[in-house]
DNA sequence: GCCAACGTTGGC
DNA sequence: GCCAACGTTGGC
């Protein structure tokens, strides 16, 4: 899952303990969240933007409740708000998900590039926008190897 | 700040 | 249903 540092960090989610993944308004994503994620599942937290480190996973969090109805759609007031959501149709689902660990340091995007083990990674695919993507075991035990490698 | 990639919108 | 225009994302 994607965040901007500036908006949500690691460090922040850290301090949360637990959060509401609200706010998508992607089809793709939100399918995703909805189709995908279970309870229990791990999740790479990256920071796209300007973090600390640049680009790249910042640590590990799990999906702590499956797919739910994103309220925010409905909120008025709320940056999210969609005028064609409503309660028996809210359109956009969300995930919670819970901190479990923040890497010492920050796996830049620029060295996942060049893993061969991450060949075919959606998150280094040309163009890749989505906030949230899937992640394939083996991949997942490769970043994690990479973390504690980089903390060496 | 630039720009490529991509999603959405809306006119037709 | 097509597609141009526009907005957003996000790396560089």
């Amino acid at each position: 899952m994607k965040s901007e540092p500036e908006s949500y960090s690691i460090d922040d989610l850290a301090r949360d303990g637990s959060t509401s993944w609200d706010g998508v308004r992607n089809y793709q994503a939100r399918n995703l969240m909805r189709d995908e994620m279970k309870l229990g599942d791990q999740v790479l937290f990256y920071h796209s933007g300007k973090g600390a480190g640049g680009p790249g996973v910042t640590g590990i969090a799990r999906v702590s409740a499956a797919a739910h109805a994103d309220a925010t759609a409905l909120e008025k007031h709320s940056d999210y708000y969609d005028a064609k959501a409503t309660r028996d149709e809210p359109i956009w689902m969300m995930v919670d998900i819970a901190f479990v660990e923040k890497f010492d340091a920050v796996v830049p995007l620029s060295v996942l590039r060049n893993e061969k083990q991450l060949e075919g990674m959606p998150l280094l695919q040309r163009g890749q926008r989505l906030s949230v993507q899937p992640v394939s075991a083996a991949h997942f035990k490769h970043v994690c190897r990479l973390a504690k490698k980089m903390q060496g």
